[in-house]
DNA sequence: AGTATGATGGACT
DNA sequence: GTCCATCATACTA
């Protein structure tokens, strides 16, 4: 069960964003371990994607990340209120990236529910139990991601991926990503990617 | 089931 | 001042 290495993230988004599902993302926070599978990705890619933070090539301090090397997070701050975990893909200066938008819990469960609800794993209701990391705010949350970990090395750090179960047998659904009715014809790319059947998946 | 609405602040023009 | 790669809650049915 491997670290995910450069090579790995030095790909497109699409290929990167499939190849991400069911794979398993770890942080280690003082002394607790928290992972979970990757069930929900978005790709971002390339200059003409009109949906993305780097659109037309733009290269502000908060999209600096994405046009350096792969393998580095980009967290962004949105609503006001939430923060959203990217992969950078591609190589220098070719912008792509991944967000991540839900994920399986599968180890450190209690400190998830603290994060997420303040209250024990044990008391949380079958739909907090879904909610903990059903979505890409949520699952920041939940693993306590926020904008101090923008341009950490997944390579190299607490917070990294790893490869999945063998047996992981599934089938991956293609759709539209979400939340980008601005985006004219870029919001009808297929470029987010699922686990079909997946409960933890954020929209059907 | 679905639809609507408010929260809340940083990035950018 | 405007725009968000969202979410929780409050409705209607």
């Amino acid at each position: 069960m491997g670290k995910l290495h450069r090579d790995f993230y030095n790909r497109d988004a699409l290929t990167v964003g499939k190849e991400l599902l069911g794979k398993v993302l770890v942080h280690e926070a003082d002394g607790i371990t928290l992972a979970a599978k990757i069930v929900e990705t978005e790709a971002y890619s390339g200059f003409e994607d009109k949906a993305a933070h780097f659109y037309g090539g733009k290269r502000t301090p908060r999209v600096e990340v994405i046009y350096g090397e792969p393998g580095f997070s980009y967290v962004y701050f949105i609503y006001g209120m939430y923060n959203c975990f990217n992969v950078v893909a591609g190589g220098k200066n070719d912008p792509q990236a991944v967000l991540i938008r839900a994920l399986e819990p599968l180890e450190g469960l209690q400190q998830m529910a603290l994060n997420r609800f303040s209250k024990p794993y044990g008391e949380l209701v079958k739909r907090e139990i879904i909610g903990l990391t059903n979505g890409p705010g949520k699952l920041c949350k939940a693993f306590g991601i926020d904008k101090s970990f923008y341009g950490e090395d997944l390579c190299e750090s607490r917070l990294y991926l790893e490869d999945g179960e063998q047996d992981a047998a599934f089938q991956i659904v293609t759709a539209k990503r979400v939340g980008i009715d601005y985006a004219e014809e870029a919001k009808d790319f297929p470029w987010r990617f699922y686990i079909k059947d997946n409960r933890y998946v954020s929209v059907k």
